[in-house]
DNA sequence: TTGAACTTCCAAAATATACTGAAAGTATAA
DNA sequence: TTATACTTTCAGTATATTTTGGAAGTTCAA
């Protein structure tokens, strides 16, 4: 495969795989693009290069920034912006992993202990408070793992894992 | 908080969670509805409880089926079909963990794996080539810790990892 | 202070996704 | 075999999300 044919594809499978976990299509081939590309490329850039509008490619690229996946890189001499994708993927995936928990898990994981609140004492409230109570042991066990997993030494995180667990 | 506002706000939470992970709306609705249900509930009960139609009821029921989330109830003298939730959180954890591996993780693992064979030897394709092995690397490493914590015992994988890395 | 080069905003349009409801299909019992 | 009770399908509709492109805003050099 020829390196052109394979940028090419690891963009529109980044932009597919990303839009399955709720990251929109544009958002993930802009990152993608920016991944594969060995210098920083300007607003411009990505505009042809994906064939989306100013405004569209502005906006995914201040969200890209704002999840720390890529840099604002300043050229001297130069009045635009460039931008640049954090290349260590490890740093990426920890990155991605803690503002989706902080986003998204930690606000299930309040709410469902909230939930184990719940008045009465009957069976079905019985029922339905240790469904949430369950629930809520899982979600903040998971919660603990990724809090681990990505506090300082990712790498060492998944090999050990994986190592102790064969 | 009462039984039914409680229900009833965990079903819009969980609604609003899923379609963040790219899991329609009305699927985790009516996952919710039947997960906090005591009793197995028909098409029609689904369809009056969520305000929705004949269509869409059956067309998540079947998906959800298909997941492995919820089974399908025969009462005898009732010709009709009652769904009930799998009700074990880590069982579903379990059960949503695999299928989402196997149908959108591991193709992903074996794109980038391909990747690794584009031609070329300049620094540029020697530099995507990086990219695609660290990434294949990584996921390849997701997948193998999820197939792990999910294969026999969820549990003890959870605790022990939470255990071991504090 | 002006104008050029660039970034950001935002209302409207396009697109993608989900939902509806009626009709067709299927299974069961009489 | 027919009527009935239920399930499934699907074309059309509705809703939600994404994208566009022009206008407004910003910055900076002259």
């Amino acid at each position: 495969m020829e390196l052109h044919e394979a940028k090419d594809k690891f963009i529109q499978a980044w932009g597919a795989f990303g839009s399955q976990w709720g990251i929109n299509r544009s958002m993930a081939q802009v990152h993608a693009l920016l991944l594969v590309s060995p210098e920083p490329l300007s607003t411009e850039d990505v505009m042809e290069q994906l064939n989306i509008s100013r405004g569209n490619a502005n906006m995914n690229l201040r969200a890209l920034i704002d999840w720390h996946l890529v840099d604002r890189i300043l050229k001297a001499g130069e009045r635009r912006e460039f931008f640049q994708a954090e290349k260590d993927v490890w740093k990426v995936a920890t990155h991605i992993t803690r503002e989706r928990k902080k986003r998204e898990l930690e606000p299930m994981v309040r709410f469902l202990g909230e939930l184990k609140q719940t008045s009465g004492t009957n069976a079905e409230t019985k029922a339905f408070k240790q469904m949430a109570a369950d629930l809520h042991d899982l979600t903040g066990r998971i919660d603990a793992v990724l809090e681990r997993s990505t506090r300082s030494d990712v790498q060492w995180f998944l090999k050990a894992a994986s190592t102790l667990l064969r």
